[in-house]
DNA sequence: GCCCACCCGTAC
DNA sequence: GACGTACGGGTGGGCC
């Protein structure tokens, strides 16, 4: 059989890549994001089908057919970004050092070009393929053409076109003629989108006999139609692709010809994806890998030389490897250090497959490397190395001298592309496409665990990640550098609180069992009566769980108004809906505490008791430092910082958060900082005044609003005063108000018209923080923490508008992080210097909390609060509220 | 059985 | 579309 002629739409894939996939740069800041996506797409081609002739097809410059035919042809298209102007050249070099033919023709797109080669080819008895993103090729299928998406791995043959569009590969042009094309600026009939073209086809076989039974077709697309009748002959010679087209080469121009790996070296170099140099240099050298100087160490002289290294070495990489992601249960299999660019070592020490070599054991290799790891003047570089010092600290190892994180470097630099792993690092920034976990250890219900894994395959993944890892470092932080502010929040923020973290999740949380099981009992036995009460009221019995059953009862069934939709366009069961209906209606009122008590049950009683670890007998959160795009902790397995407090019912699960005997639970929270740091930040003399003197803010904001002395506000307009306050610190509209209050739009405008009245520096502040999203991309923190906005400039409206709500949010909600981390900083340097038996053991964005020795108590109290109050010196005070009991929930109360 | 989008609810 | 930042449970549909 002969092999298929491949034809690539480039224009189309480059597009694709371009927007599909992270806009990566090299380290002369020049875009290569596209130009790696699209080679991936060609090398993938060139493996899959091993073709002798392709075709890599390119629009070219010059005025077409279609712009003689129509002049709106294509004016409503965005100009080509310049990061990706700036790549077409690169990759037409690219594609021509691999030795495809490339082809533009002046004048021609590049649909018409394929169309063209696939008909000739066609004609002399050849089968084709046509691998591209863009459906309306779709008309060029056959028997011997098909289209391929290499994006996504989907091939199209005439079977597929009809199962796709509900139409034949013939009447493909028929079909876009109707629907016409947005992107081009191709009218089609208004109101007929692929549904109604793929209806009418079927019925009436024929553009032409849809055309001839116009008048038959009834209601508003009917009218449509008849009224785009003079010009539909327009669109359908759009959207025809021509197969004539006179083209200035034969079909053996096309075979394709060996790579020219000279240039191809230099390019590689040039866009630093090393991946694939390396590849190159393997091929042409046989023996010069990136892998070449990653060496095993099995022997105790061997490790003896290099431990010798590292004491010269002014700093090194390292990484563990273990048995479990999770710290507390993981055991040690190796260790993997890189002490310069590709000059990486791995040490086994627990493999333990059947006739695994010979290794040293853990306690030999832990006893060389512990004087080096607790050395503070030996810098270490890591890549999430809290993970590390957790695992050492199994070993009783206190890991020092731990200047770099290279997930902090990337997190400071970027804090809102949410990926910080290192194979997302290193393929970002120095393109290489790194060996993953999964690919060494498998998948599913396969997946081995490190210690099965062959130690030489487990040897070059793990010097790896210690290799690369070294090699971020040197890129990163030059950049960190560069910039005082990202520096600080760096050196002074993110890297001392690593440890700190560390040992908050090493030392964990006590949870009483008993009372989270007898409270799920309970709950269980009144979720089962609610759920009989529902099968009552509903008249049969459904899952009350399922909001897509939930709906049809409600909305169908019983007929209930639809008060709101969700986002994809379903009638809405959120709780603010059913509280409405339940004035109305009984059944609303069960879902509603059926809901609040399963919640309850599924996330907290019962999820939180099967997350005790049995040896200590606590819950070991994760924190992740590189989590927010605003500077924020989050908390997972389990997430700690949403732990019930509004609801009696749910106190009862603080109350199972317990001081061991001789301990007490003290919980220390920042009152309002976020309006604080908004009062300092705008310089409002009004919010400046009310802090300064301690009031009660939401009372005064009152009394400013309604203009009454603020013993005469009510207890309902301070509850107003909060809602509003709230609000602005998320920058709330008028609407987000009358939906908060249930008051009228008019009266909800009028209260923020008030507040601006009466605190304008606030109104100033929100403006600037609009204005600097909009010039710089970024808005920054009081520390020079940066947090891009990178929405600022959507074309969506909406977008744009929730990127000016995340600029005015974001300083202040990222100065508060900074500030409790400075406190937790200094208080547990504080704790160590005065030998004090008191554990920091959770953080809760504005509150921390502690497990204190009872004959220290008032000691640490003050302590917490002194050091809480006076780490930064803002305009205003910094109130700290403490609290102290037997379990967090007595803690909570002031 | 695994993965993912969607809806919903908890915290600050 | 309408209030910012998170994590996670259950459902239900698609995929292998």
């Amino acid at each position: 059989m002969l092999k298929p002629l491949i034809l690539v739409d480039g224009s189309s894939y480059l597009y694709r890549a371009f927007h599909a996939l992270p806009a990566l740069v090299n380290s002369k800041g020049a875009p290569t994001g596209a130009i790696y996506g699209m080679m991936n797409m060609l090398k993938r081609l060139l493996a899959d089908y091993q073709p002798d002739y392709m075709a890599v097809v390119f629009d070219a410059k010059g005025k077409t057919f279609r712009d003689e035919l129509y002049t709106e042809y294509k004016a409503t298209r965005a100009p080509m970004p310049d990061e990706l102007i700036q790549q077409i050249k690169p990759i037409h070099e690219m594609i021509k050092a691999m030795g495809l033919p490339l082809v533009m023709i002046e004048g021609v797109e590049a649909d018409d070009v394929i169309g063209t080669l696939a008909k000739t080819a066609q004609q002399q008895g050849l089968t084709t393929l046509i691998s591209t993103s863009d459906k309306d090729l779709a008309q060029l299928v056959n028997n011997q053409v098909s289209l391929i998406n290499t994006m996504n791995n989907t091939l199209l043959n005439p079977e597929k076109v009809k199962e796709k569009f509900g139409v034949p590969p013939e009447r493909i042009i028929d079909y876009l003629t109707l629907v016409g094309d947005t992107s081009d600026n191709v009218p089609g009939v208004p109101h007929v989108g692929p549904k109604t073209a793929a209806k009418w086809l079927q019925e009436y076989q024929s553009l032409n006999n849809i055309i001839a039974h116009a008048t038959q077709i009834t209601g508003k697309v009917g009218e449509n139609l008849r009224a785009s009748l003079s010009q539909l002959p327009l669109t359908k010679s759009l959207v025809t692709i021509k197969c004539d087209v006179n083209l200035p080469f034969n079909y053996p121009d096309l075979k394709i010809k060996s790579a020219d790996k000279k240039v191809l070296i230099d390019l590689y170099k040039e866009m630093e994806f090393k991946g694939w140099l390396s590849e190159l240099l393997e091929e042409s050298t046989e023996n010069n890998t990136n892998y070449a100087n990653y060496v095993i160490i099995t022997s105790e002289h061997v490790l003896h030389a290099w431990i010798e290294k590292l004491k010269q070495a002014s700093m090194f990489a390292f990484d563990t490897e273990t048995t479990d992601l999770d710290p507390i249960h993981a055991k040690l299999v190796g260790v993997s250090i890189a002490i310069s660019p590709g000059h990486a070592a791995y040490i086994p020490c627990g493999h333990d497959y059947p006739h695994a070599p010979s290794q040293l054991s853990t306690d030999t290799l832990l006893n060389y490397l512990r004087p080096i790891l607790e050395n503070s003047a030996i810098q270490k570089i890591g890549q999430n190395i809290k993970y590390d010092m957790q695992i050492l600290m199994n070993y009783t190892i206190v890991l020092q001298g731990v200047l770099f994180d290279t997930m902090m470097e990337s997190y400071v630099l970027d804090s809102v592309s949410n990926r910080h792993d290192m194979d997302t690092l290193a393929l970002k920034y120095l393109g290489w496409r790194t060996i993953t976990y999964e690919e060494v250890t498998g998948k599913g219900a396969q997946q081995k665990t490190f210690n099965q894994i062959d130690v030489q395959q487990a040897g070059i993944y793990a010097a790896e990640d210690a290799d690369v890892t070294l090699r971020l470092h040197q890129l990163l932080w030059p950049r960190i550098q560069q910039e005082a502010g990202l520096k600080y929040v760096f050196e002074k923020i993110e890297m001392p609180l690593v440890p700190i973290l560390a040992q908050m999740e090493h030392h964990g949380v006590l949870i009483d069992p008993h009372k989270l099981e007898t409270q799920g009992k309970e709950l269980q036995k009144r979720l089962h009566k609610l759920e009989q009460e529902a099968f009552l009221l509903a008249g049969q019995t459904f899952n009350m769980n399922s909001p897509k059953q939930l709906q049809e009862i409600l909305f169908q069934k019983l007929n209930l108004p639809i008060l709101q939709k969700t986002p994809t366009g379903g009638a809405s069961t959120a709780d603010h809906v059913l509280q409405e209906l339940a004035l109305d209606f009984e059944l609303p009122r069960t879902i509603i505490e059926y809901r609040s008590l399963s919640k309850l049950i599924s996330t907290y009683t019962n999820r939180l008791v099967e997350q005790i670890n049995p040896v200590t007998k606590r819950v070991h959160t994760s924190y992740n430092q590189a989590g927010t795009a605003t500077g924020r902790l989050s908390s997972s397995h389990p997430n700690l910082q949403n732990i019930p407090i509004r609801t009696a019912e749910g106190r009862r699960i603080r109350q199972a958060f317990i001081a061991p005997v001789g301990y007490k639970i003290i919980s220390a929270d920042y009152s309002q900082i976020e309006l604080r740091i908004m009062a300092h930040l705008s310089e409002d003399p009004g919010l400046l005044h009310a802090f300064e003197n301690n009031l009660d803010i939401h009372q005064a904001t009152a009394a400013e609003v309604w203009e009454v002395p603020p013993n005469q506000v009510t207890p309902d307009m301070r509850r107003h005063a909060k809602a509003i306050n709230f609000g602005l610190i998320y920058g709330m509209s008028a609407f987000g108000l009358t939906r908060q209050l249930g008051i009228d739009r008019n009266s909800a405008q009028h209260y923020i018209d008030r507040y601006f009245a009466r605190y304008p520096r606030v109104k100033e502040y929100m403006d600037n923080a609009r204005k600097q999203a909009k010039e710089k991309g970024y808005v920054e923190t009081l520390w020079g923490r940066r947090l891009a906005i990178p929405d600022i400039l959507a074309s969506q409206i909406p977008r744009q508008k929730a990127a000016e709500r995340a600029a005015i949010n974001a300083p202040l909600q990222g100065s508060a992080a900074d500030i409790i981390k400075l406190a937790m900083i200094q208080i547990d340097q504080w704790l160590h210097e005065a030998s004090l038996q008191t554990h920091m053991i959770m953080q809760v964005h504005d509150e921390l909390v502690f497990e204190a020795h009872e004959k220290e108590l008032d000691r640490v109290i003050e302590g917490i609060r002194q050091h809480m109050s006076h780490t930064v010196h803002l305009r205003i005070p910094l109130i700290v509220a403490i609290g102290v009991g037997d379990n967090w929930d007595e803690a909570s109360q002031h």
